[in-house]
DNA sequence: TGTTGAATCGCACGTAACGTGTTGTTATAT
DNA sequence: ATATAACAACACGTTACGTGCGATTCAACA
């Protein structure tokens, strides 16, 4: 049998909350004195850890008066909608540290604030991956568009810093001459990098790449506009005119 | 040039939130018509996408009023601080799948709600793992103890299931003879499992075990209590005994 | 039994980011 | 000039409590 205070003390939660608890209903007193003071015993006791634990896996107040009465097949698909809920978080959380990342670099890189790669990278983001990868439908297959999501979701920060340095690096020579050794070694960075991501498997990389250069908004990765796979293509071409040339 | 009403169909912002960032000030309308309607001009619709940007970042509305007059290197500070929280939460969410996984298959083994395991699961992943880990402390190595940290942190939902699983049939058959070849399955399943998760590390599960076998609770993976451990600590030694016969 | 200090009750307002609804006013089309 | 649409301004609701507040009630002491 416990005042309020002493319930308060012996399990950490504040007399304000076990208070609330009551006035909604979920944890009343199975008694009162006369003047009116909550006496807490047992039995409620049992119930506020019990409230306490489905607090912890994240239920409201709400669906806890619910569940707390409830069967155990109903619980089963409870707790089913709470990991859904939870797993759900998680992606959305793991996109948005990929953004958060790439914004953080580009950012450092810049050393200013560059809002159109901001937005960019949320655009890319905030679609669901499926359908960023709407625009590619024609050039790619359904399976190598799920392997761009899959390669896409595993992006390392380390990915992420060296895509943005590349695409920045280019950006800010897109003036210079295609076939001058500075363009030469920016695009063959950009090629290692692709390669790096899509390990061995060339057949992807060149359908994405052919993708690209047809696509009036090219998207990889982080936002590259036209400029840049202009740029990357015209190199890449006196690239291996040279090295044809030199067979 | 935008009344407040154009805006919102061209941003997809609800009216009345646009009144409402003008109410708190943060994207107040340059110009006002005679009458008092909101006038808003591109400047002003700059700010609102920024605003959104911020808004999928994650950032509270009072904390983009800092940010979006701030310098580049606050900037930094902000996103690393977006950045960490964003990991912490992931952490959590992480934990609590843990949680719910486990919860969730001892309720279907169980066919009921076994809260006194669900109090031990949770106290077992409330707490920081560091700290879970504290008990072992003179057993187990501070090497030793990360490594199983990490073990824990990639158990997968198969291993969650397995363990709740074995734990759940021993709990089960507590009374019978530790030498009868139901016992020593289990025993064998355990152990199984066991070496499953600590892969080659022989050593270290052999100091874990030492560890379980002296505590008075003993937690691993899974709230196991002192019956479990005894059990599977006699089943063994029989085991054993009787493999040395053999030889 | 009276008194005092601590505990408690019940109530109200505040939080974050709006949704919903109402009333009164302004803008626009006819 | 009038009908109608759009708008401003306000209020209350949402979640899970925190933070007071004055008015009881309890427990202990005199």
């Amino acid at each position: 049998m416990y005042t309020i205070g002493q319930l308060s003390k012996k399990t950490g939660v504040t007399v304000r909350t076990l208070d609330y608890y009551d006035e909604i209903g979920l944890i009343k007193p199975s008694s009162k004195t006369e003047g009116g003071h909550r006496l807490y015993m047992d039995n409620d006791v049992m119930t506020l850890e019990r409230v306490l634990a489905l607090k912890y896996m994240g239920f409201s107040l709400e669906k806890m008066k619910d569940v707390l009465n409830e069967s155990t097949s109903t619980w089963q698909q409870s707790i089913q909608h709470q990991l859904e809920m939870v797993q759900r978080e998680q992606d959305r959380l793991k996109t948005l540290e990929q953004a958060l990342t790439g914004i953080s670099y580009a950012i450092e890189f810049e050393g200013e604030i560059n809002w159109s790669m901001i937005f960019g990278t949320i655009r890319l983001f905030q679609q669901a991956p499926e359908d960023a990868l709407q625009q590619y439908k024609g050039y790619l297959s359904d399976e190598e568009m799920r392997k761009i999501m899959d390669i896409n979701a595993g992006m390392s920060e380390d990915d992420i810093a060296e895509w943005t340095g590349i695409i920045h690096d280019i950006k800010n020579n897109l003036e210079i001459d295609p076939g001058s050794e500075k363009a030469q070694q920016l695009a063959e960075r950009w090629m290692n990098q692709a390669d790096n991501m899509f390990e061995q498997d060339e057949e992807l990389l060149s359908d994405m790449w052919e993708a690209l250069q047809n696509l009036k908004e090219g998207i990889a990765f982080y936002p590259m506009d036209q400029d840049v796979i202009n740029f990357i293509e015209r190199a890449l071409t006196i690239k291996y005119a040279h090295r044809e040339v030199k067979k």
